[in-house]
DNA sequence: TTGCTATTCGGAACTATTCCTATTATAGGG
DNA sequence: CCCTATAATAGGAATAGTTCCGAATAGCAA
């Protein structure tokens, strides 16, 4: 039945999950590797994949997709939504509570089981608006 | 300065769209690629990405990215949102007007100048709830 | 018709992510 | 404390989806 396996600790996914923390502005994985790498420079960047899987699974992190394409991780895992510069693709908290939402509309997903919602605002950062360069993604 | 190029019409972007609409399921790219195939063996896999590109730009299309890795293009461009099947993939439409948030949202955005919102919902379609495949992804 | 340049095909290149394999580390008994 | 089962690792190969490139073609304005 495919159960899932018993979680062990290891350095390496503490080294993850503190990186996330402490770069505490969304960061991708690559992101995340390359500060890992900076304590611990023998990490592979799959162990950074794997634990970021982990983590989501287990609840821990928040992974955050929006127009680019890059994954972010939020350690935040309160009740709240994204808006991403649609140019730099930098990532930034809204405190804004979508899932009061997700209650209301099971029925109107015509026979979907709904278990989540993602509001993930687009637009541009205070620094792009100034600079600019090409948009990453238009949609 | 960069400016956009002048568009011309091209057999193959009307066979693009043609594709997308007679799909009518928020295909990918490549069941895009499949469809025109049919009726247009000739043309390549990069015109249909660029021609997506290009309808997307236009606002002829809307693409649909959700907990999957594949981007679901949709010829309705109305203010609505969606729904992803997390086992199966499959992208609904949902009857839900997500811009009206829009207008709410931007001074809470930390300097950002908002121009989108993307409301996306996940869940289990009514097929996979009986069939037990394992996830796509677990957010 | 001519000239400009947007568009095309086909395949190579790229990027983010996942998979693979041999090795190492962890945790729960005995 | 040692054994055993198996979770986790490093490192690199493989994959998937998408973008890029270059030479040839085609649309459109003059």
């Amino acid at each position: 039945m495919n159960k899932k396996p018993v979680r062990r600790s290891s350095k390496q996914r503490e080294a993850v999950m503190c990186a996330v923390e402490e770069l505490n502005d969304h960061p991708t994985a690559d992101m995340i590797f390359l500060k890992v790498r900076q304590s611990n420079p023998s990490v592979s960047l799959s162990t950074v994949y794997r634990n970021l899987g982990v983590l989501v699974e287990e609840g821990d992190l928040i992974a955050v997709k929006g127009p680019g394409s890059e994954v972010h991780y939020d350690y935040n895992v309160s009740n709240h939504c994204h808006i991403q510069c649609r140019i730099c693709g930098k990532v930034s908290d809204i405190d804004f509570k979508p899932v009061e939402y997700v209650s209301m509309l099971p029925e109107q997903a015509s026979g979907f089981h709904v278990d989540g919602v993602s509001v993930t605002f687009t637009g541009k950062c205070s620094q792009c608006l100034k600079s600019k360069k090409g948009v990453i993604n238009e949609y």
